[in-house]
DNA sequence: CGTCTTTGACCTGCGC
DNA sequence: GCGCAGGTCAAAGACG
């Protein structure tokens, strides 16, 4: 960024030093102009010359004097002027590279405090480990791994590097990696940690040699641990919407690898890989739907382990928050006890959900093995193929409808953001509500104001204090219970969640009203994951 | 020639 | 142990 950003405000004052140079050529070749037609009319043309000379009035003589007087004059002054500008910008870009360096080490010294401070927490997580966790990551599509304090500058300046190389590119910076890679007991999202030392992990061997995608696969496949086996602790999410287009576009760069026909579905099921980054773990299924072909239904499993585009950073985050909600039910529900039936209306942490099988999909359910005893990993789904999802709560139509996703058919792209909103930048990571002088609204990169709910969210609880907590397990902890406590938030997701679940024809959202009394109400804290479930290997 | 898709073979987990 | 189904691999072909 540091480089990119020397090389628009070099090349602005290249610019300034090229019109100004051009502009002393210019006097210099008018002054030279001058006086080679002086020459010219002394030496080439002698008798023009002097027949000019001797044609000319002393009173032309002096006019012609004049004009060139005032020809240097304003050359002189507009020189002037651009050096006086040229000064200025050098001294603008040197003031804001100053406050670049500063923040930079800022943010150098809170990752390195928020290292010691994770180092210590994990020491005593250690000592309690019979002690539950709950564990909120928030990095938004990248995750993250147990970053060594002296990895960390390490990082940083790989990071500074890739900038370097990185031409004119922006990339979201939102990839603060938060993570607590400690043994985590049976109720902790041990899936994502676990995935996110996989995604990490170097794609180089000791000998510095580059291993092909099914080779690190192969290799995680070996060294990985129990949690990873336990389909239960996986996590999919299922994303329904209209789409003609054999996939549609999420943002993000996908290679199929296989393609299958299904038990039950004669539409082959295909199988994607993310090709962003060859040690990228996130996997996709793609399926048409049995009973409306129209439908495509796209399956998320796995993080990302690298930088997203903004409109992958939209998908990841909102199928993230989902499975995250997932999980928390899960975790919830497993408590409950193993024998409910799946299809059973199960209260989980104040929302009341419709658990489901696969065979009978629901617009909004959840499909919780721990509950089933099933061995098919979780699954959440999102139903985006209802245009209207604002049945209920009229007086939340307008927020509710800006907070969901929305599926442009005609553009083949998911939108996250408001209805206005610039189809081709799903998710704007400013907004005009977010306080100025924060830190972080450096990180602004679109700008149509938008009123998307996790956004908004993100903005107002977490980053608008990135610097004094956002880094610490304490500010996870204070992050899940501002974000589960925050009745903005909660209303938002409930009118989220009863927007997709009432679109859906109304009965279970009756069903809801019914048996809950309050639609949707979140009144237990539950922990966010913003970051995909985790692929696990077989 | 490199990249991507296709597709049959293979592997793995699960139920019986 | 066997068969089935889901998931993955990798060779071959298509494509730009």
């Amino acid at each position: 960024m540091e480089a990119t950003f020397r090389k628009s405000i070099n090349g602005d004052l290249v610019k300034e030093e090229k019109r100004y140079n051009k502009l002393a050529d210019q006097s210099n070749s008018d002054k030279e102009g001058f006086f080679e037609n002086s020459n010219v009319l002394k030496v080439g043309k002698e008798r023009e010359v002097h027949e000019d000379n001797n044609s000319k009035s002393p009173q032309q003589k002096d006019i012609d004097s004049d004009k060139e007087d005032d020809q240097l004059q304003s050359v002189k002054a507009d020189m002037k002027e651009v050096m006086e500008e040229n000064q200025r910008l050098k001294m603008h870009l040197d003031r804001i590279m100053k406050d670049y360096r500063n923040l930079q080490l800022q943010f150098h010294d809170i990752v390195q405090r928020d290292a010691e401070k994770t180092n210590i927490n994990i020491i005593n997580t250690r000592h309690n480990e019979c002690n539950e966790a709950k564990f909120v990551s928030l990095s938004l599509g990248r995750t993250s791994t147990d970053i060594k304090k002296e990895e960390l500058s390490k990082i940083l300046s790989k990071d500074n590097a890739k900038e370097e190389d990185n031409k004119g590119g922006l990339t979201l910076g939102l990839d603060c990696r938060i993570d607590l890679s400690v043994k985590t007991t049976p109720t902790e999202f041990s899936t994502a940690n676990i995935s996110e030392e996989n995604s990490s992990e170097e794609v180089k061997d000791e000998k510095g040699e580059t291993w092909p995608p099914h080779k690190i696969l192969k290799t995680m496949r070996n060294g990985e641990d129990d949690t990873q086996l336990n389909p239960s602790k996986r996590a999919k999410v299922s994303v329904r919407v209209r789409c003609d287009a054999p996939t549609m576009n999420d943002g993000c760069q996908w290679r199929k690898y296989g393609q299958k026909i299904a038990k039950g579905n004669p539409c082959p099921r295909a199988y994607y890989r993310c090709t962003v980054a060859p040690s990228c773990p996130v996997r996709k299924q793609v399926q048409r739907c049995i009973e409306d072909m129209s439908i495509l239904i796209t399956t998320y499993e796995g993080t990302h382990n690298h930088p997203l585009s903004l409109s992958a950073t939209s998908m990841a985050f909102t199928t993230s928050a989902a499975a995250s909600m997932l999980l928390s039910a899960s975790s919830s529900t497993s408590e409950s006890g193993p024998n409910l039936p799946a299809t059973d209306t199960t209260n989980i942490n104040g929302l009341n959900l419709y658990l489901s099988n696969s065979s009978n999909p629901k617009p909004f359910y959840l499909q919780n093995t721990s509950i089933s005893s099933s061995s098919s990993p979780p699954t959440i789904t999102l139903d985006l193929t209802s245009s209207s999802s604002t049945s209920l709560l009229p007086n939340h139509n307008r927020m509710s409808s800006n907070y969901l996703p929305r599926y442009n058919s005609s553009t083949n792209i998911l939108n996250f953001g408001s209805l206005d909103s610039n189809p081709l930048l799903p998710v704007s990571w400013s907004n005009g509500a977010y306080p100025k002088n924060q830190e972080i609204s450096s990180l602004s990169f679109a700008k149509q104001p938008q009123e998307n709910i996790f956004q908004s969210y993100l903005q107002n609880n977490i980053s608008a204090k990135p610097t004094q907590t956002l880094l610490t397990q304490g500010t996870i902890a204070a992050a899940t219970k501002a974000i589960t406590s925050d009745p903005n938030f909660q209303s938002a997701l409930a009118v989220a969640l009863t927007s997709i679940i009432g679109s859906s024809g109304g009965n279970h959202a009756g069903g809801i009203e019914e048996k809950s009394g309050q639609i949707l109400k979140v009144t237990e804290p539950f922990p966010v994951l913003f970051s995909f479930p985790s692929t696990s290997k077989k």
